[in-house]
DNA sequence: ACGCAAAATATCGTATACAATTTAGCCGTA
DNA sequence: TACGGCTAAATTGTATACGATATTTTGCGT
């Protein structure tokens, strides 16, 4: 067994829906770095995992490579996705894009409750990053996430709301590789700022620090070209 | 051999990339709406059309549902989707929100042979809307789409590029459910003139325009609740 | 003649089996 | 020793087989 099966080793039993369980098991992992990108997820070792066969293992993964978490080369194998610096760019333009016209929807429908949701969730996210320890770390890194993805459902749109899922977790991707701050959530604050503008109806003022703070998520990558991954260039310098 | 066996005979050879093939076939045939909203799509049939097994139709129309292009019911089998009126709305709230972001991005890179490229587009378009023919009809669809669809890859973000590939899918899918008039390019002259707005570089009213012209394509829509699908209703009026 | 229950049919869900392709190891030769 | 081709192992691609579930039909009783 390989590096993919330490970091896959707990939902191993319960095959209630079949093939979307192991998928969300298998996104689940990447999303919280226990899959490092390229890691090579072989079908058979997948069906190995979960109990069941290659059929649904397949499936599984085809249904990951649709959202970008893993690329699967014919004949070869599935991997964890390895996003390049230009992917990651357009990751970041996508949710440039996208996200300030969620917002706005978003505040437009929200409701009190709702409100309160989000600001439990903040709540949650600083007593995480206040903890130690490599689960609570885990459970940050997807906290942070959540945030973007709860503004996503208060909007109502389940389209976009698809979208951002996809997007936040190809983000978690980027920010493995690339990301240079021991912790991405620096900017946490930003959070809460972006709440308080959705209280106070202030819709220009949330998008605009919506929009920093995906610059800043984004400023604090290394987005330098990375031949590593094996090629001989690593050994230049 | 249902109905939807005429509307797939075309490309029923060449098994080149496998499972891919059938789905682009099928959705070639769902977009140029040979296959009507609500066709029931069934494992087996699929498979004998193309001459493969179930497991390949099967990866294909999993694939298309991925897309949101068929809906498939667990047990009972797979469905051209029928995309209701709330659904219908959620799309064009997205392409409302998503399009004039792409168009910015298309606009500040666009090359003048690109520019030359949307030109002959256009040109294709209104051909196609003088000539008379239901094989005219579809090509017509297509080309509509088309535009958008170039305006995306000119954005030169491939996942914008994918969200509007789907996005412009389902949309053929509603207004072939809920469209009105007769032909839903009605807004031809539209896309000429955001063309225009580009070529002078005039980016808000390029943008201005893209929101109206997604707007006339929903305010042709008749997005009441139908109930109909071969209900006793139908004949009560 | 109508309605309900039970068998028959059709279709999907999953597993297993075989074919094709790639990858790695091995051996012979220059 | 280095190189090239060949064989064998591993992995994916596709097909078939079997079991489970939903739908339709049939037949019986009222």
């Amino acid at each position: 067994m390989n590096s993919a099966a330490n970091a896959l080793q707990q939902t191993d039993d319960s095959a209630e829906t079949g093939a979307q369980q192991i998928r969300d098991a298998i996104r689940d992992a990447i999303v919280e770095r226990r899959l490092s990108p390229g890691t090579k997820l072989s079908e058979s070792d997948v069906g190995n995992l979960f109990n069941v066969s290659r059929t649904l293992a397949r499936a599984a993964l085809q249904a990951l490579s649709y959202e970008g978490l893993v690329s699967v080369e014919k004949n070869r194998g599935a991997f964890v996705a390895y996003p390049s610096p230009d992917e990651a760019r357009q990751i970041f333009a996508a949710r440039r894009l996208i996200e300030p016209g969620i917002l706005r929807e978003a505040a437009a429908r929200i409701t009190p409750s709702e409100i309160q949701h989000l600001k439990q969730l903040l709540l949650e996210e600083s007593r995480l990053i206040s903890e130690r320890g490599q689960t609570a770390r885990r459970a940050e890194i997807k906290a942070s996430g959540d945030f973007h993805l709860t503004l996503a459902s208060i909007s109502g749109n389940t389209i976009m709301q698809r979208f951002m899922d996809e997007l936040v977790a190809r983000s978690s991707l980027v920010i493995a590789l690339y990301g240079q701050s021991t912790i991405s959530s620096c900017g946490h604050s930003e959070h809460g700022d972006i709440v308080g503008a959705i209280e106070r109806k202030d819709l220009d003022h949330a998008c605009h620090l919506m929009v920093h703070h995906i610059a800043h998520i984004e400023a604090d990558l290394d987005l330098r070209e990375r031949k590593g991954q094996g090629l001989k260039e690593a050994f230049d310098l």
